[in-house]
DNA sequence: CGAGGGTTTGAAGTGCATCAAATAGTGTGG
DNA sequence: CCACACTATTTGATGCACTTCAAACCCTCG
């Protein structure tokens, strides 16, 4: 009993934060507060499955997710990798077969609340607030996916992980850090097949952004000497403002 | 006035058509109605620039239309391109900045009616239908980005042809028209940079797949003898059905 | 007919993938 | 705490895919 409250307390305080819930009103945030598991993930340990009728959806508390596919001749793409406050497996809500559209797996010690779907399917019909701060948060992931296009489609494996680096220390950034170090949070093989490339050509690629931007390399921290030549390198190939802020 | 009137009814005729506007009320319908515009555009005239303040958004109603964006180094990156139907220029209403986040250049003659963003921004948060169809709408354009990112990350410069081939003739077939017949809507080099590749690599990547597949190239006429071939060549390195519906 | 854009072809180079193998790192049970 | 097994990462060698630059060709349209 203690330890379900405890969990509950984690639930509110999460949802409360969770930017796609602000402006909701108590009784439905009290409903989802009810319904809400909090449950943990071992590395590797799939989340979801790809054409699962889609009953919940999840909210990251903790750790690191890998959503993906699987082609015919075994291949897997990766989708995206996300981690603590994004969401995943709400998309079903509006399509009519109500399936889950891909595989979501543990790419390192997850915690995540998962919730019903039709909870929130119901109160976005409903509440114009949530449903606005839906469209924002899909517009948002739109213009993202527009910038990974982009990238695959014009820029070179070192650039893309340069811009991959420049991201990751603005997130950190965004968290109060401002360090001009990062530490990879997940594998550099995962890293390599979010920005569609192979590990040995991961492994090759940050050897040459090394030696063109003057980063340190150790094992998985890695350390920017110099923000410009870095951006210089990357954002050069990429049409976003620069430096790139994304 | 005569022709504003014939303007009128188009508009009229058009948006009732639109399924982004289904279950909107009369009052709605007929605001959008008057202050339609229709506007033609000849080949490689600009419709909107980038960082522009969005005062309208567009919809087409015949035509191409290029969205894409410049690096620095002056690339031009294909981020989409729409037709009859598609609507475009509405994401501002979903940022805090209210920007053009692409260009739009008519890729061919083209025809839209653009319609006031604020109109479309006020009704949204009142009408829960309509966010509805406009959540439905951007989810169903996150999948589609979702399976672009995936080719580009895994197909190779045939299977991508292959597969846009493909989704031509569904598109085709939704008109009614049954043909394996496709004749490319527009020109190779916008195809192939759509696809992510040099015009170059295009040329060559379609005579492989006409050799691998038995297809039948006759300057932008395509013939199809054997949809079974060109999906099986195409969709095995795709994540999506078999064969692939989209 | 000539001009200009779109498309194809050729030759050469680069970047990335692939296969194979070595190395570093991590967690396990003894 | 060490040895072993296993995985992640790096390295090397090689080949293929795509790009680049240059030039020819082909349309279409004035």
């Amino acid at each position: 009993m203690v330890q379900a409250a405890a969990a509950h307390n984690t639930i509110e305080k999460t949802l409360k934060n969770t930017l796609l819930f602000r402006g909701c009103d108590q009784s439905f945030m009290q409903k989802l507060c009810e319904q809400g598991m909090v449950r943990r993930y071992q590395k590797g340990s799939l989340i979801l499955f790809k054409d699962d009728h889609a009953e919940r959806f999840y909210i990251i508390t903790a750790g690191w997710v890998k959503l993906f596919r699987e082609t015919i001749d075994g291949v897997q793409a990766v989708v995206d990798v996300l981690t603590t406050g994004d969401v995943f497996g709400e998309m079903p809500i509006f399509s009519d077969d109500g399936k889950h559209i891909h595989n979501a797996e543990a790419a390192e010690a997850t915690e995540t609340i998962s919730l019903p779907s039709h909870l929130l399917a119901e109160e976005i019909k409903k509440n114009p607030s949530l449903s606005m701060n839906m469209m924002q948060f899909m517009a948002h992931k739109q213009k993202v996916q527009e910038q990974q296009i982009e990238h695959l489609a014009i820029q070179s494996a070192p650039q893309r992980i340069g811009c991959f680096l420049l991201r990751l220390i603005t997130a950190e950034k965004r968290q109060g850090r401002n360090e001009l170090s990062v530490s990879l949070p997940y594998d550099k093989t995962l890293i390599a097949a979010k920005l569609g490339m192979q590990p040995e050509t991961f492994s090759r690629a940050l050897k040459k952004l090394r030696e063109s931007t003057d980063i340190d390399v150790d094992g998985s921290i890695i350390h920017i000497r110099d923000l410009n030549k870095l951006s210089g390198f990357s954002c050069a190939a990429c049409s976003a403002e620069f430096p790139c802020k994304a």
